[in-house]
DNA sequence: ACCTGAACACCGTTCAAGT
DNA sequence: ACCTGAACACCGTTCAAGT
């Protein structure tokens, strides 16, 4: 056997990802298997490795689209002149994210890479884009700071709400719910928020 | 075959729990395996189901006596009467804690649960001990904060380090490394708990 | 009562063989 | 050139059989 392929190897590729998408949305990673993959998309485990390294490298791919996909949210989120503003709509709309992705969300800095100097370049190409963001958000609050302290401030804020987001998204908190996340969130960031404006105004 | 056993059910218990934390800090949940388990303890793989329901029941109990590991640790931080040396001192035991069980702690809130409504209860005890732990450092920042506002707040502010921590032992921070955990988490707290401060004193 | 180990139904991954 | 599917070395889990 051997048919000549109906599908180029780009399609394939998203073909194998939006599987393996499916299945650990459906039922987590447990779930996702070679053969799995290979029978949701009608062809043999082995064209997995074709195109893929392992299925460690499918997983890790997954993860970089899911935070390319985290910060194309993000970028949608219209800023105004309104620093806080700015971070409440970009913190309401990363934990929604989070939370319509809960199980590949509980995946991103989870499963860890086999040899830990390859997290693929464009995966902190997206977290440096991602606070970019922020960064802008942030601007009119803290205005006299160097880029170098917005950067470190950014990281920060945001490295908080992604705990929030993260334990709400695990189902493991305890009052942390992925009811109650935005409360929570609202408490971190107002408070931080006001922090700033207080070191700002001394 | 079947010789009585040297250990009682407890040790046996413990013996299990001890060979699969050794594995996943060694290797990872990928080298986690029944039958690895077996080969450390010297026990045939089927002397697990006895004891545990399945791997993910030990993986589970993992997680539990980690959470109440921490809380230990945190429970020994001495505290004083300014908050905010508090809070940094619990940020750094959090993190440090964290840092030395990185793959044990990758899976703290990621390896979700098959059902998520059998979340031990156990598990939440921790988290409201800890909880309780953070209340008690933050308490001279906000002495007028009613305890439900003390608990919001200390959950949030603990969401917040945690999230922290947890992507510096994800290791796939781009500028969140394990190195520089410790300065982003003070910039974190210090902002909050200027926030609380300047709630309080308007 | 406790433990073993064969058995079953799965895996990930490779690679000779087919078209 | 691309794909298959058998093969290998593993899994998790069960359970009859042994002591």
């Amino acid at each position: 056997m051997g048919r000549r392929s109906v599908h180029s190897p780009e399609e394939l590729r998203q073909l194998i990802l939006d599987a393996s998408r499916t299945i650990v949305e459906r039922n987590g990673i447990a779930g996702l298997s070679a053969r799995e993959i290979a029978r949701m998309i009608g062809y043999s485990p082995g064209t997995l490795y074709n195109i893929f390294e392992n299925l460690d490298d499918v997983l890790l791919t997954l993860q970089v689209q899911l935070l390319g996909r985290t910060v194309d949210h993000l970028k949608q989120v219209p800023l105004t002149s309104d620093g806080e503003k700015n971070i409440d709509a970009l913190t309401h709309a990363y934990i929604d994210f989070a939370l319509a992705n809960r199980r590949m969300w509980n995946l991103l800095f989870a499963h860890s890479v086999p040899n830990s100097s390859t997290v693929p370049a464009l995966f902190h190409e997206h977290l440096n884009s991602l606070t970019e963001v922020v960064r802008k958000a942030l601007g009119p609050v803290v205005p006299t700071a160097s880029l170098q302290e917005l950067d470190t401030t950014a990281r920060a804020l945001f490295a908080g709400v992604h705990g929030i987001a993260s334990i709400a998204a695990s189902e493991k908190g305890a009052h942390l719910t992925p009811e109650t996340a935005e409360t929570f969130a609202k408490e971190l960031t107002s408070n931080f928020v006001r922090g700033l404006r207080c070191r700002e105004s001394h």
